[in-house]
DNA sequence: TTGATTTAAGATTAAAAGCTCTTTATAATC
DNA sequence: GATTATAAAGAGCTTTTAATCTTAAATCAA
């Protein structure tokens, strides 16, 4: 898997809440959200305490509490999520796994792999959550971990 | 990482199989390999088991056993490699991790993953032992873990 | 001010991936 | 035939990732 399974759920999550503050104002309750995207309550708030500390969610404790958006959801993109749940590493690393492969000391792979991987940031960078969440929406795309008739 | 560590090492030592069959006959030893490449011995042996249960390559016991490929360098890709060992799944599964995610029940980014995902996959399926093998001996490229100057 | 609700934090367990060790089977050479 | 070199096979250990459980801290409302 290109991603892990904590930033699927990162962003599974991030896009909901996006979605939901589109018609809606304060806090979505992470216990709401597991429950909606099918995803291990205490999992999933140790992946949006990571995103709260790294600045993309704002959290509130106690009864109304939840989490939010920190920014504007046109100023948050896919690419922030991964960056702050996995790093930057699958950006950088080698395909072939070799320390130090760069363009001074290339592996057998490097430079198309490195166009390639340019074109998956690319990809994660132009995905803000306004426009996926409205995407979502419109077009009913899936979210949750359910399967088709498993719940909703 | 995209491709596992098996898959890595699967690959780099097919490379170098290949790049010693040009001037040589006769099969290589995984000993020989595993220092070159400065990769596990026992754990090398058994992803090359799987090459070989695969038909990719040949295997010998012996004194001057090893293996060998089974067919033609310019008729394995390092895509064969990818499949044989790591099996299709990154070229199927949702960058998301949604269980049945396609066409009909898409996710959010479906569409431009499918694209890069197709991407990756004929950079691997252009990619023949013969001419990448010929790339790294005319190139210099490297093959081997050791970082520069730590034995070459 | 007490009780309910919620996130925070850390310890623990489970599963998967990566790697090592030991033994066995086979083949070549002396 | 005995010895040695080699791959095959499988058991078992280690590390990382994923998931769960428990307790604490904060906040709200009655």
């Amino acid at each position: 898997m290109i991603l892990s399974r904590a930033c699927n759920y990162g962003i599974l999550a991030s896009l909901y809440i996006a979605k939901e503050e589109r018609t809606k104002t304060g806090y979505t309750s992470i216990r709401h959200l597991s429950e909606e995207l099918n995803i291990s309550f205490h999992f999933l708030t140790k992946i949006l305490q990571t995103l709260t500390a790294e600045g993309i969610l704002h959290s509130h404790k106690g009864p109304k509490g939840g989490v939010m958006l920190a920014r504007n959801a046109d100023e948050i993109t896919i690419l922030d999520l991964v960056y702050a749940i996995d790093g930057e590493d699958i950006f950088t690393e080698c395909v072939l796994g070799l320390p130090g492969c760069g363009n001074e000391e290339p592996c057998p792979m490097h430079f198309q792999w490195a166009e390639v991987r340019e074109n998956l940031k690319d990809m994660f960078e132009h995905k803000t959550l306004a426009e996926t969440a409205g995407e979502v929406e419109e077009m009913k795309l899936r979210l949750s971990n359910f399967v088709r008739g498993e719940k909703q």
